[in-house]
Parts: C-alpha cells; structure tokens; sequence
DNA sequence: ACGCCATCGTGAAACGATTCACACGCTTGC
DNA sequence: GCAAGCGTGTGAATCGTTTCACGATGGCGT
C-alpha cells in the first residue's frame, strides 16, 4: 500500500495542501489540526517522497562531495565537517569516490547534474576544469577542495601547502639541521609541489643550507620505505641530518627503513623526520613523528559555506578563495634532545 | 533557462514521448528521428531530471550503503565492491557513515526512505532491527552486512567471525604456542564476541593450552599500546607466548609496546602475535604481522547481488545468508625460526 | 446589523519524465 | 478490395508534493 498525502489528508478530514503546510510550516495551521494530521501521518505510517518534493522545488536537499580518494582520512575527515556544516541547513551530503580516475569523476558528476543536487564540492582529478564549467553554468554551483588559487574562476577551500612545507623546512632548519631532503612525488601533484617550493624558499633564506629533492612515483608506505632504504646509506655518505616528508606515509615508511636496517640510523639524533598530514599514525610510530597538520573538518565546514555564498553569488562578484594556514606538530622525530 | 524534454521535442519537432523514446528505447524509433531529437539534445544541453523521472517510477535508482565508519579501511574495501556491482545494474551508490551513533544511523534512514532508494547495504550499530523491518515493510529491501546470523529475518553477508577467531588461535597453537591472550572488545559488539568465541574454542581443543581476555573499550591503537604495556610485563610472569588482537589497529599498538618499553618483549621468539582485518598498516609494521583477511571487495558486490534478489524474493522464500570463510596471512609476527 | 480583518483551509495548477491507448500510413496475404 | 499487422509517432494522464489565489468562518468596532 502506498501512503500519500492524500491519504493522510483522507484520514485527518483535510485537504492535502493542509497536509502540506503541517510538514512545512506547522504554525500557519490551527494546533488541533496540527495535532489530528499529525495523528494520521503516524497512524499510516507516511513518509513523504523526496523525489516529489523536489521535482516541485527544482532542486534537491543534497550537497555532493567528490573525494580523489575515501579511504584517506583527510577525505574523511574533510567529509566529516562537510556534513555537520550541512546538516545544519538541513542538507545531506553525498559522498563520492573518483578515485582519480577522471572517468569516474566524470560519471559521478553526471549522476549529480541529473540529481540537481543544491551544489557540488570537489576535489578534481586533474586540469580539465570544463565539465564543472558546464555545472556551473547549468546553475549547480560549485566549490574546489583542496586545490584553489591556480582556479580563480571556482571558489575555493585550501590550506597553503608553500606555507606548510617551509613550516616544516624552518622547524628542522631551526633545530639546527642543515643539509635537507625533501620525499615526495610526482612533482605534477600540486600539493607535492607547492610543499617542495616551500621548503626550498625556506632552505634558501638560510645561508648554509641545502635541500636535495628525492623524488617518488606515488606517497605510500613502500615508497617511503624504499626511500627510507637508500637514505640509510646517504646519511652517512653525504651528510643528510633532516628529512622532510610530502605526506605520512612517506614519513612511517622512511623512519621504520631508518631504524630498521642493517646499520641504522637514529631518529633523530643523526636524522630529524617531519611528515605532513598529521594522521593518527604518526603519533603512534616507533618514534612519534612530527607533522604538519591541516584543518580538515574546517576545510569540509568552510566548502560547505562557499558552496551557499555561491548559490546566492551576483553574477559579477568574484568567487572567494579561502586558504588555511597549516600548524606544526612538533614530536619526538625532530626533536633531538641536543637541538 | 531551464531545459526540459518539451524544448527538446519542440527543437526535434517530435512529441515529448519520443523524446523520451530515444532516451529509453531508441529501438523503437526511426534512426533518423534518434539523430534529430540526439542532436537537439546536444545543442540545448539537456539534462534529464533525475527527480521527475524516479517520481513516476516510484523508486530511485540509487542504492544506499550505511556503514559504521567510513574511515575503516575495511568498508571503504566494501564501498568499493559494491559500487562496481551496482554499476553493472546502472544503479548507484550513496554513501553514509553513521559513525557508530544510533541517532545518525536513524537520521540516515529517515533521509533513504524519503528518497525511495532501490534498498539499503547497512552495517547497523546496534540491537534494534525494528526501524528496518519498517523499512522493508515499506517496500525497501534491506541487506545486512559484515552481521548475519543472529538476524535470519534479513538477508546478510557476513565472514565467518568465530571461524576467524579460531584460524588464529589454532595458528599460534600450531606454532607450539600454548598461553595465549585475546585482546578485543567490548564484547558485546557481535564480531569482538564471534572471534573469541572461535579462538576459545581452537584453544578449548587442545589440551594443555590456555587463552585468558584482555578487556578494550576501543579497537584503536593507542588501547592496543595501553594492553600492551600491561602485557610485556605480564608475559614473563604468567608465561603468556602468543596474542590474538580483535583487530589490526590492537595488534599494532600492541606490538609495538612490546618491542619498545624497558626491557622489551621479542617478537615472534617470545611473543607471537595476530591480527585481524589485514589492513595495509599490518604487512608494514616493524614486525609484519600476521592477520585474518577477510574479502573485502566481495562482500560489497554480493550485498548488492543479495538486494537485488531481496527485490524479487517472493514473501514466503526465506532470506538468504552468505557467509564467507575468512584467511590467515602468516607473516614474521607469529612464525619465529624455531616454530 | 454591517463591513472588515485575521485566521484557517481549500483545491487546482504546476514541476518533468514515462507510459499507454491510439492514430496514421503502408505493406501483406487472402 | 479489405482486414490485419507492422513500424512510428502522438498526446494526455499520471506520479506526490508545494504553492498560491481564493473562500469560509468568526470576532470586532461602529
């Protein structure tokens, strides 16, 4: 049996705009009218039907949050504020995996035009901006995550990778380190990249020191084990005395090759570590690694906030752009107790 | 400008039902009209709405998948299989966390049954089924995932916990072990209790050996450090020579508590140890730990099989279970050079 | 007693796609 | 020569909700 508002307004001796105007402005209606609807819809056990609401509406009470990746709890944790903020308007959000492939990025968005969802947060795959373009001129209005200032026609949520890795650079620098290498890679993620130029303008600011670029194919454990591997031999060869990590990963897997080789390598008396990202793990690693830390769940907060300044956007007003700023959290892989 | 099939047969110079037509059945239209009303289609950038279609036929062609956190690796394994078997149907997946909350859960619900989704993938948090009786009594199918046989009224998809349980409790006997220790809980989470159950019973099976529990409040890492520093005391007094963690998060923290204190504990020689899960941190950690691997991808792909059969399934057939077998990955943590 | 306002409710017209009974024009077969 | 059948296409009805112009009702001041 399908309930309906007819059959609630049937039941209670009303008529189905009535039934309408309890569910969404309860106050316009005389409270025992209220109450007797209100009978009916519990006694038919009705559910109103989303699709018809907004078929009317002409737009739905979603947000869609793309994510390059769920099972990275930056995403997740993005996801996380994303979904507070938006319950708080009385949205839902609709979590999404491209998985970097721009093919499934692609066809999520096409699922999500169709849906008419009220906006779309993403992370995107690679350069091709047009599709959200298209979105955007089709009235869905959209908010980059993650990646910002390179787009200024999308408003956009970003913590200042520069600013993180020279956070990281200047920290190791200031322990008094000197000769730097820099994991991480490809170098065409801008994040990566953005993190690299950072510490370098760090390492350039201060006489005497150097930073040697090692570069990775992607920013996993065994990659940073690997690293960690020929590290332990460089060390000693070439002076290295700090390392800094494009992401968490990177830095589990270069301390564990440190440490655990045949010659090891103390951290960090002989070498200092710092990572990025701040994931639960670091803090629990063999020795607790130092990290950069971005605000997830505010970037998923702040998207979320766009997204609605956007909805509501004059056409000649320009996007905003909000950047954060990262935060070092100092632990005991750069912290030698003579530094 | 909003496009809808009427401008889009109106530019074709059709009816809107062959719009629609081409759309859904082009074989029943000329060639020639398909390229006309394809043609308009481009031209005017038309987006089928989702809504209005999903109005008329009464449900979404969306699945929903309800787990219990999106950050465990575990269901975003899931998330992953069930994906690619819905789009074999054409169907999609909504994705929701209910991070162990009730009141989320219920919420998430409430928003599916509004949406008229094809059927519900839920790893439910707690005791109370009632709401997804409710559900089904409504018309949507429900499958339980990763909780099966205590539930016959549903159909699920499970791993066999206590068979897990007992796969790592009989390893470590084999390898000559004989006072073990369980490290999980609360207990009254259904797999925490199903993987003791199993283990006691590998251990109640050989004679002379024994297992004793070691409460958690929380499968997390820093509870497995906190058992852990309790344990690399208690091993030499009571002799205890091999762990069994409920999961892989315990088994880290655990181990590395036992490599690490003053006067640390070896692993495998003196301690053997075992996960469970084979998360990707496990086969990385300092001493690579041996786990339960459960198949991950294909739970996913069959709840969605499961929902699917649900659809169709004749009031009076019985729901169907499938429980997989679980599989030990032996790694360095429980095989030492004499065992 | 009368007009006037509020207060409450009504009911029909959207929203956009799908479906289905039907129509039109042609070939076939008897 | 005519019914039957086929291939194409039409257009109105339908899904369930919201909205809005418009009644109905009753209380108030004059």
């Amino acid at each position: 049996m399908v309930v309906s508002v007819r059959e609630v307004a049937a039941r209670a001796g009303v008529s189905v705009g009535t039934v309408s105007n309890v569910l969404n402005r309860p106050d316009h209606v005389r409270p025992e009218t209220v109450d007797r609807v209100r009978a009916a819809i519990e006694a038919l056990g009705y559910v109103p039907n989303a699709a018809a609401r907004q078929l009317r509406a002409g737009r739905s009470q979603s947000l869609a949050l793309l994510v390059l990746d769920v099972g990275n709890p930056f995403f997740t944790d993005v996801a996380r504020g994303a979904e507070a903020r938006a319950a708080d308007e009385g949205l839902t959000v609709l979590l999404a995996n491209s998985d970097e492939s721009p093919e499934r990025q692609a066809s999520h968005l096409d699922v999500f035009e169709r849906q008419r969802v009220g906006g779309v947060l993403i992370s995107p795959v690679d350069g091709d901006y047009s599709r959200l373009e298209e979105l955007r001129k089709h009235g869905i209005p959209v908010v980059l995550v993650d990646r910002g200032a390179d787009q200024a026609r999308f408003a956009s949520v970003s913590v200042d990778d520069v600013a993180g890795g020279a956070l990281a650079a200047r920290h190791l620098l200031d322990q008094g380190r000197r000769r730097l290498a820099f994991v991480g890679g490809p170098l065409r993620i801008g994040q990566v990249a953005d993190r690299f130029q950072g510490a370098s303008a760090a390492v350039a600011d201060h006489g005497g020191a150097t930073i040697q670029l090692f570069g990775t194919d992607e920013m996993s454990l065994d990659e940073g084990r690997r690293v960690g591997e020929a590290l332990r031999v460089l060390v000693r060869e070439t002076g290295i005395d700090g390392v800094v990590a494009a992401n968490d990963l990177l830095a589990i897997g270069i301390e564990r090759a440190l440490l655990f080789g045949p010659d090891p390598v103390r951290v960090p008396d002989e070498v200092a570590l710092v990572g990025y990202d701040d994931i639960s793990f670091a803090a629990s690693a063999v020795v607790p690694i130092t990290s950069v830390r971005q605000p997830r769940e505010l970037i998923g907060a702040t998207a979320v906030e766009l997204l609605l300044e956007e909805a509501s956007r004059p056409a000649d007003a320009a996007p905003r752009h909000v950047v954060y700023e990262p935060e070092l959290v100092v632990r005991a892989s750069s912290t030698s107790a003579g530094g």
